[in-house]
DNA sequence: ATTCTAACA
DNA sequence: TGTTAGAA
């Protein structure tokens, strides 16, 4: 249980996170701007990251890859600010399960973006190639 | 040397 | 998203 107070422990700055999740500084401070993650700060305002900082970084890059956009992942990905487990067994389960929902939430979004052409005043959460071929304006 | 914010030929 | 200017 004093695991997670390290894991979410303020560490490491901006220029290694880049290098950790082969992100931008520009996507980094985007995603944070976005309430995709909310790293602390130092004294001297620079950003400090923690170990969940940087996984949820590398979730988010690992969406942006397979053409989510920022929409689209803020629906997928539980919002910061919300669960913070306490590393209880009960708690790893419902992690996983969380994980496993909104990962076939996220497969079902694909499907039906795939499929349902265009729908006015719908605005496609998919990004890239495949949206391409489904202009839905 | 690094990082931050804000803005855009 | 990239990039850059000017400040911390």
């Amino acid at each position: 249980m004093g695991d997670e107070i390290r894991r979410n422990m303020a560490l490491f700055p901006i220029g290694i996170v880049m290098k950790l999740t082969d992100l931008t500084a520009r996507q980094i401070r985007y995603y944070e701007q976005h309430e995709l993650i909310q790293p602390a700060r130092t004294d001297g305002n620079q950003r400090l990251f923690s170990f969940n900082d940087v996984e949820r970084l590398m979730e988010i890059k690992s969406l942006i890859e397979k053409g989510v956009n920022i929409a689209g992942i803020k629906q997928v990905m539980n919002p910061v600010g919300q669960d913070e487990n306490d590393g209880t067994i009960i708690n790893e389960m419902s992690e996983v399960k969380r994980r496993e929902m909104t990962d076939s939430q996220l497969h079902r979004m694909l499907k039906q973006q795939l499929m349902t052409g265009k729908r006015p005043g719908q605005v496609s959460l998919i990004q890239g190639e495949l949206s391409r071929f489904f202009k839905n304006k």
